[in-house]
DNA sequence: GACCCGTTTTGATTCATATCAAGCACCCCG
DNA sequence: CGGGGTGCTTGATATGAATCAAAACGGGTC
């Protein structure tokens, strides 16, 4: 048995059995990330009965492709995906990499099948909402239909911003990169100055359109620059002020 | 008076009056553009009740800028316009051009201002439509819902289709932006190879992430290569095929 | 017609990052 | 313990586009 494997049965002792059973939108810890609006006892109920617990994913393992029917909207629980174009040479360019509370799949509702794939970077909890019955239930709770519209909204800012970030120097890119990162580990309740990167040296590159490479030496050069410490996928940021400034300048 | 006033009043002989008079979505031509989807008599006039024309834009005026509020959503019905974010150091990135009948604002829900500024290009006519009455007419009209969430889920797409183009070289960034334009002139029925570039080399650039220079540079290339003519602003594509072979190559 | 200002074109040079090429570290596996 | 794979680091070189510079063009104004 590999070290993954270990890992995941100790998060998650249930693995293999289903996930129905004991958690529910009503006590989820992080649903105010979800779904972060007042929702009456009877709204909760509503939404947590369309709402299906998958079994985890695992590293690599996709939870869609794209071109498939988008059938569900997903909501990640626990772990981390990336969301990946393929190009005609197949290669794949990386749209986004996804943490819990955030939800993927929305950039489906263009055309009715997702336009990327996804693909967990660790081993991954998801909820998985339908997305009729969604629809439906946006239509009588005007809280959730406004959130929808949010979210999609803010996941169109959010490509216009990583875009903008395609004219600044690399080490400006990266910087900000990892101070998105940060922030986002911060809203969870986790460190915002140490944290694991969920993704390789390479992943990092092909979001910021760089190479692996150039990643690495980037952060051969903050450690020298004494702005963070790095040990594979382990990082500290010593002085995100600095970073933040390089960001800027 | 200057040229572009004359062809303002030309073009709109009622321009400094209002625009309600004349023209209802019922009788919009390109209505199919705005909301491509079928609506019953009694749901078309609802949705032309809380629409407003506005008086034309001229070149350079602005429809909205950076950070005010949300108050309506956009559709353009005539001319064409940017939107782009401002950069802290006070530089433009341009985010996309709009052509008639695409919607502008919408990534807007996301925090309730608009997160780009958003300027015409030449003269230009929209139709504003109030967020608090469509938000109420998408919860009672299921179709305008589902268009809603579709706009802005292809908007998402679009973007991540232009951030993938960054990784291609200059050449090809180009040739794909040209096309993408003429494939739109098309579905407004105008020629897919004789138009007007309604913007100058240096917002093509900004918007690419390339230099005026090496647009300029570009379509000197392109027009030895026999691929297109170009006269100022007046494009005349020869050879789609081989552009659009750029692009993939 | 003379001048001006913004846009476009063209040329020479520079620079950031990709590319090519090794070597290293770690982990899994036999 | 040794072999092989994968991901990471480091170095040398190449290159595409930016930058700097200047001239040409067009339209608008006086």
């Amino acid at each position: 048995m590999d070290f993954l494997t270990l890992i995941r049965m100790e998060n998650h002792p249930r693995a293999g059995r289903t996930f129905e059973a004991h958690v529910h939108c009503q006590s989820c810890s992080i649903r105010k990330l979800c779904f972060p609006f007042s929702l009456g006892d009877d709204e909760i109920v509503r939404l947590d009965n369309i709402i299906k617990r998958n079994r985890p994913l695992q590293r690599h393992e996709h939870l869609f492709r794209a071109g498939d029917r988008m059938q569900h909207v997903y909501a990640l629980r626990s772990g981390s995906l990336k969301c990946y174009l393929l190009n005609a040479d197949g290669s794949e360019q990386i749209t986004g990499f996804y943490l819990p509370g955030e939800l993927i799949g929305l950039d489906g509702f263009g055309t009715g099948t997702y336009p990327t794939c996804a693909a967990a970077l660790e081993t991954t909890l998801v909820c998985a909402v339908s997305l009729t019955q969604l629809e439906e239930l946006a239509g009588t709770i005007p809280h959730l239909r406004k959130h929808l519209l949010r979210a999609l909204s803010r996941e169109i800012h959010d490509e216009q911003e990583h875009f903008t970030h395609n004219r600044e120097t690399a080490e400006q890119r990266l910087a900000a990169f990892l101070l998105n990162l940060s922030a986002r580990y911060a809203r969870r309740g986790l460190s915002a100055t140490d944290f694991i990167l969920p993704m390789s040296r390479g992943e990092i590159g092909n979001y910021l359109s760089l190479t692996t490479e150039t990643i690495s030496r980037l952060f051969t050069r903050y450690r020298q620059q004494g702005l963070l410490n790095i040990d594979g996928r382990e990082i500290h940021l010593l002085n995100p002020a600095a970073l933040c400034h390089l960001g800027v300048a």
